[in-house]
DNA sequence: CGGCGCTGGTCAAGCGCTTAACCATGATCA
DNA sequence: TGATCATGGTTAAGCGCTTGACCAGCGCCG
């Protein structure tokens, strides 16, 4: 291994110098810094993460927190992951996906290693144990996702307020007057500390109050299959509906293909629209349109926002609630 | 921060004791290691994992690099990734994520960096350059999925072969005769580097021409709409099919969505099968019949094999080649 | 022309751990 | 009883880098 040490004697300089050139910590002469660049290229010297990150006490790695058991990891979060990382290198710094169970115990062991800088948090819960480990630990972090109590807790998340009024709203001005929300499962007891659907079922009741709209709103777990059977009870309860809001992604799949199988036309007879991830939509028949999830908006603002507080630069200034955004497909039409 | 030098005062031995006791590497009275532990539990000792690493020569960080920007990062994929995160973590070793290009050049960068001991490399091609970067830079690495030539390179893979047989086989078996394989898109250059697909493809050559069925292969690119637009030549250009296998995992959903949506009931009129992870399966409607991709086997493999080769242990033994399993779904029945 | 501040560099002390080499002790045995 | 040896421990030299402290040389100014 061709180290620091090399490429300063090669050079003629002490290795200190060498060390300011690459960092760019103090001045070097351009004479210098030219010899010690050949040398270093000659060499085919590359710098020691590690031993960097045990002198400087900084690894630049960043983990993106993954609750691997809770949560599958779907179109949704591969779009979160997938920008943070750019966003991440952009920076000089590494992301890494870090799959973590959802009680602290893994998370606690992973920060106490000092092997991460931050941590960026998805999923979060409305009342997260990760956030308190995070906290005793003095881990920076970031959250995707919102706890309840988030006084100077760095966060971005789905403005699911204008997300919902917007979607109420395009059906609204279709002409649809008779809607059903389907939300999580009540029984669950994940459901109601978990923000999406909590907050969009808040913002879904206001709006629809606001609009003078009868609020329906159907439970359902998390999958295909529950979506399917929701779109049963659906047909079954109010046969009136002529548009369908999904909050899941799976559910919201699964409602389609119930729907299809139970004979009625998508989106002649029915709308349906969902909050998804683009990617997500195209697997649906017909293809679904989508209020979309900012996936690449939030994990570059997430991993941005906990990169200026490790730099401890100015926090990212707001807006740090994104909506999701109409992406018209071929589930949505006026009602018959 | 707590460190080792702490413990080995308060515990009033030698900081090289704490490490023996912390790694196991020496024999030490139980009275002196119960001192230790104990000074440890009440200093929250946690040890750092990058002095350890300096040191060491290890940082027990294992990246599995996966070509974000070629591949969607699919429920297959996340299988991969959990069953290896998990194993690793067993070995009490880190597995992480690495977003990396197909072309190499991230590639040498992180591992440049002695940042990870080894690499899992998954969707590897038939030639692909990233081996060239790991046998260049002599990081271990094991491979999921294989090269055209693999003398001495450590790989799992799907058993293509005994997949396919056992497919066709199932089918033949159901009294199918006219038989469509859906494969990978030929216009595509990625097409010919693609192991899965050439394999699989052979494979059903020569299977079907065992069974003395005529072999017809329809092209088609890996996306739901592609896979919906195959569904229309298919029926177009071989109406007397009986049943269809799929290769990848969003043409099938296409198929699947193509059929229904042209009014083919499956599987009364026409059976689908298709190769993927069984999450992917139950978004369709009806719910496929699979050929079940090994994805936890594999990943799980992968990584001991990574593993054993890092701790010079024996190699792993075979089989390297997992096949699919069947997984009975509801897309396949008896010919009309 | 002596003192001063800049500039561009060196020196050396770590960062927290691992590990080879070495040593004290007491049991074992010819 | 002294040589031998296994056992359980210590000492100290790094691992490759960062960074505060220091210093030589030089132009500038009163």
């Amino acid at each position: 291994m061709v180290t620091m040490r090399d490429v300063a004697k090669r050079a003629g300089v002490s290795i200190a110098t060498v060390s300011f050139v690459l960092n760019d910590t103090k001045p070097v002469t351009p004479a210098t810094r030219e010899r010690i660049e050949l040398a270093m290229t000659e060499l085919g010297f590359r710098r020691n993460m590690v031993a960097r990150a045990l002198a400087s006490r900084r690894t630049r790695i960043i983990a993106m927190a993954y609750p691997a058991l809770d949560h599958r990891f779907g179109f949704s979060a591969a779009e979160f992951f997938t920008s943070a990382a750019e966003a991440a290198r952009q920076q000089d710094y590494h992301l890494v996906l870090w799959p973590v169970g959802n009680d602290g115990g893994e998370l606690t062991e992973l920060v106490g290693q000092s092997l991460v800088d931050g941590v960026v948090l998805m999923e979060v819960q409305l009342d997260d144990p990760r956030i308190a480990v995070l906290q005793r630990t003095r881990t920076p972090f970031a959250l995707i996702g919102r706890t309840t109590a988030l006084e100077g807790l760095t966060h971005v998340d789905i403005d699911f307020d204008t997300t919902v009024e917007d979607a109420v709203g395009y059906l609204h001005g279709l002409g649809h007057r008779r809607l059903v929300l389907v939300s999580g499962d009540l029984a669950d007891p994940r459901f109601h500390t978990y923000g999406p659907y909590v907050r969009s079922e808040a913002a879904y009741r206001r709006v629809a109050a606001g609009y003078g709209i009868e609020t329906i709103v159907l439970e359902c777990s998390d999958s295909t299959r529950a979506g399917r059977e929701a779109a049963t009870r659906l047909l079954r309860d109010h046969p009136e509906t002529t548009a369908v809001l999904v909050l899941n992604e799976y559910s919201a799949l699964g409602v389609m293909s119930g729907l299809n199988r139970l004979g009625r036309r998508i989106p002649d007879e029915i709308s349906v629209l969902s909050l998804m991830a683009p990617d997500t939509a195209a697997l649906s028949n017909p293809e679904l349109t989508i209020m979309r999830t900012p996936g690449p908006e939030l994990g570059r603002l997430g991993t941005e926002a906990l990169i200026r507080q490790l730099e401890g630069a100015t926090p990212l200034p707001p807006p740090h609630l994104i909506p999701a955004k109409l992406h018209l497909g071929e589930s949505t039409a006026p009602p018959p």
